[in-house]
DNA sequence: ACCATAGGTGTACGTTGTACACCCGTCAAG
DNA sequence: CTTGACGGGTGTACAACGTACACCTATGGT
């Protein structure tokens, strides 16, 4: 069975999906396609460039925006749908973090991203801004703060009630724990118990409330 | 001369400084201190910990808040003295997303952090939202999108007007074109001719419009 | 029938983090 | 004054990584 660019990216997407990114290296991919190591190189040029066709694979996989809607259901339902795609791939985000040089597709998402705007009226000034306001969350995810310890960290697990770490955190870092506590409905503790999806809905709408606003009102940056 | 845990992670943060964090490994820094690599193993614990100590060298920068002025502006003012740390530590935006567990340090700014609402009237509801919301931009940074090749990357350059290369962009990316000539002001091309420091206060000041709208109104998740 | 070429193989190198055994200088207790 | 524990620097060694380079082999166009 031969190989392919298009073998060794979906392998990899795969083998990312299930084990993690942290145990994709050249050797375990070759393994997993039966294969030596060095045969990868004849379709990937390298570790970086594996990683940049990994994301290209999954943009694909982000849903064109739709028909002739106002621009703030346009760009909502394409930044959820993308949410939807990294939640699959949850080692994504890191990988995109890390990209250093933009893919074609890449780039194709992010300049039909931009056309949502421009294409509906928002003058180019304003859109350059909003792409910036919005950053990362154009690929549906947010630098979480509190959570997700990587599969396979130790992680010490919550806090137990009554548990001498717990009294020292609420002595050392009282306001965290009040909004742990309380985001967790008051039965599990520290754990994050509060909703993510619920999260980054809040933060999007508070963005696309702000500039609904900029943009009604005609707002222009003041620099010349 | 003794080596100490403070020295190990001083000059750990001078090497990343001047060189960037892709040169620092245990055995550059142990050159750099005239000794023996293992011989850091003795004041932290692995590279891991190395860099979460490296974090904490640079938390303990940034400015604790001021008197007691409104949260508007104690926020603000916070978020832009991190923000002028980490543009001081180059390096440090990556570590401290790769960062896993937090310290004690950086739970300590984070939860002064919150205090900063909690003790100026915010619900913890609402609070907890808007941490969310303000995700990284708490340590004075965001997910940039085009810009910032690592220094030392091969970034052909800005493309060179009438180049085929531009062209190609032209015809493929026009609206991520329009953005990037608008903003260099019609002179550079490509390259990134805009204002980080204005993004970065355009987005956050957005952010704190919304929020102090929601705060206004009393504005509550409905979330049982 | 030829031979160029695409694609898989084998070996090897340099770099990384770090485990483990060692060894030495300092200082408290006898 | 001796002793012995111990904090802290050393040396060697290993496994895992990305990947350069030379090689082999089956395919397919001429």
């Amino acid at each position: 069975m031969r190989l392919s660019r298009e073998a060794v990216l979906r392998a990899a997407v795969a083998l990312a999906d299930e084990q993690g990114v942290a145990r994709l290296s050249m050797r375990t991919l070759a393994e997993e396609l039966g294969v030596v190591p060095m045969a990868l190189y004849k379709h990937v040029s390298s570790k970086e460039d594996l990683l940049d066709g990994m994301v290209d694979v999954i943009v694909a996989e982000i849903d064109p925006p739709l028909g002739e809607r106002a621009w703030r259901t346009t760009v909502r339902s394409r930044i959820l749908s993308a949410r939807t795609v990294l939640q699959r791939h949850r080692w994504a985000r890191q990988v995109l973090e890390t990209r250093t040089t933009r893919t074609p597709a890449v780039l194709a998402y992010t300049d039909s991203f931009i056309g949502m705007f421009l294409d509906r009226g928002f003058s180019v000034d304003l859109t350059h801004h909003v792409m910036h306001a919005l950053g990362s969350r154009m690929w549906g995810f947010t630098q979480e703060l509190f959570d997700a310890p990587e599969p396979g960290s130790v992680q010490s697990g919550p806090a137990q009630p009554g548990s001498a770490q717990l009294e020292e955190m609420a002595r050392r870092f009282p306001n965290i724990l009040r909004i742990a506590t309380a985001s967790a409905h008051g039965e599990g503790v520290v754990g994050r118990g509060c909703d993510d999806q619920f999260e980054f809905e809040f933060a999007l709408d508070l963005l696309l409330d702000g500039v609904e606003g900029l943009h009604a009102r005609g707002w222009t940056s003041a620099r010349p």
